[in-house]
RNA sequence: GGGGACGUGGUGUAGCGGUUUAACACAUCUCCCUGUCACGGAGAAGAUCGCCGGUUCAAAUCCGGUCGUCCCCGCCA
């Protein structure tokens, strides 16, 4: 018999039919035994009387436990009155087991129990426990959203005339010329793990225009936070022929925009299990000068950030905070920082070259994207380099395509696993990521 | 790189100098249960309290070291 999938059994009622999956769960009433399966569309209840069944069926049926993976034939039935759930998509129905089969058993103590609604563990076990707690409900559900927003992007990056690209991730010449690269012998010469695109999407601007990707992204920044992975995936574009850099920004508003909406139009239930409240959007996110949101901070929150510096996380979450209140918006453009702040490729500000045309775009109050106009004739940015005490002959292929004549353009990054993180207030960042690679973790 | 906190059965916690043969919940094993869905009930097994040393008549408990973990800062997405 062909294997019918948990969410169509509510179509069968009254025919024989057979499901394959995981055992959830198990109540077990001695005479008759509920299990909840689960498969990829959904979880099912099957029951097993076992004063109806013969001999075998009854005695292999006693020893089921979560986790194990069966084929269970059976004839789908309405729920006797009463014992109907309103809380399991295929509440209203059952199957009664006729045949079992056991495709595997599990031979290991399970360190924790699937079917309860919170797993309770320390971030260390959920993460040293991997291979099982990924199976959680709440685990699958973050990476459906991850996947929507990977799905959403890819999507509105189409159609606002990108083209998606892949460019390397094993590279001879360090993007931003700081040290935070790992390193490693290839064929005997020195290797680093890209730790941006940058330098390969601006040469895919001299290609199409608008270029794309999604990618992997590795940073050797030994930090211990809440918000920063040592691998994480990089939403990254860049955009030819713009007028002025805040046409990026209109661009990268477009995009955050629909990858919200799209989460809370295709993961409803998923944001459910995390109470995830719709995040504030104003018609137009609101855009300020970093000079500016100092003083607003220090007036209205007594709080100073350090002159001529990055803001600091304690910065960023009064800026949220200070969106929230008067643009009622979650979302905020923070721009033109100084020169000092940002890589040897962005392009100053003409009207006050200590500043440059760049922004972050903050999200609740952390940082889930960074963006900026890049400098785009070769002189400029040799110059540049060299103002940043680097050696131009490091980096003479990116060079060299500006030499070959590259038109005004810019672009962005977003940080992937900080938007689920934020969406779905999760305690750590690392819950959005399947496997994080943070300093302690290479394994698994 | 700087700072803080925490390590107790498989998991999550309680106990914080002697009423502890280390407690509770979930998981595991045995038994009972025909309407449960975080099923319920009875019982059993499972931890020399991360490791090493010190203080003390007495250490899971106090002190020092060590290893491991988590968090904050810096930096970043």
């Amino acid at each position: 018999m062909k294997r019918l999938l948990v969410k169509l059994t509510p179509k069968a009622i009254g025919r024989k039919i057979k499901v394959c999956g995981w055992i959830n769960s198990r109540r077990d009433h001695g005479k008759l035994i509920f299990i909840n399966l689960r498969d990829r569309s959904g979880i099912l209840q099957v029951v097993f009387r076992l004063a109806d069944s013969n001999q075998q069926l009854a005695t292999i049926s006693q020893k089921l436990r979560p986790e194990w993976v069966v084929c269970i034939e059976g004839e789908v039935k309405e729920r006797p009155k009463g014992a109907e759930n309103p809380e399991v998509e295929t509440g209203k129905i059952e199957i009664i087991a006729e045949k079992l089969e056991i495709l595997a058993m599990v031979k290991k103590e399970m360190p924790l129990d699937l079917s309860k609604k919170e797993l309770k563990m320390k971030l260390s076990t959920l993460l040293k426990e991997r291979v099982l707690t990924l199976r959680h409900e709440k685990s699958r559900a973050i990476f459906r959203v991850f996947e929507t927003v990977l799905g959403a992007y890819r999507k509105v990056m189409k159609k606002l005339d990108f083209v998606e690209i892949k460019t390397p991730k094993i590279i001879g010449t360090a993007s931003e010329g700081g040290a935070n690269f790992f390193t490693f012998d290839y064929f005997g010469k020195k290797a680093f793990l890209a730790q941006s695109p940058q330098f390969y999407k601006q040469i895919g601007v001299g290609m199409f225009e608008r270029v794309f990707e999604i990618g992997p992204v590795f940073r050797k920044e030994p930090h211990f936070t809440t918000r920063h992975l040592n691998e994480y995936i990089s939403l990254d574009a860049e955009m030819g022929f713009i007028e002025n850099f805040n046409e990026i920004m209109d661009e990268l508003e477009k995009v955050i925009k629909f990858i919200l909406k799209s989460i809370w139009k295709e993961n409803k239930k998923d944001l459910k299990l995390f109470s995830a409240e719709p995040p504030k959007i104003p018609k137009r996110i609101p855009r300020i000068k970093l000079r500016e949101i100092r003083k607003i901070i220090k007036e209205k929150y007594q709080y100073e950030i350090p002159e001529d510096s990055d803001i600091d996380p304690k910065g960023e979450e009064l800026a949220g905070k200070w969106a929230r209140e008067k643009w009622k918006s979650d979302l905020v453009f923070l721009t033109h920082y100084p020169k000092s702040c940002r890589p040897f490729y962005t392009m100053p500000d003409k009207e006050n070259p200590e500043e440059t045309l760049s922004f972050d775009l903050l999200f609740k109050g952390v940082e889930i994207a960074t963006g900026s106009q890049r400098i785009h004739k070769a002189e400029e940015l040799i110059k540049n380099i060299k103002e940043f005490k680097l050696d131009p002959k490091d980096f003479k292929f990116y060079i060299d395509t500006f030499k070959y004549g590259m038109p005004p353009h810019g672009g962005w990054a977003l940080g992937c696993e900080r938007i689920v993180y934020k969406i779905l207030n999760l305690p750590t960042i690392k819950e959005a990521t399947l496997f994080p690679r943070d300093v302690k973790r290479l394994v698994p």
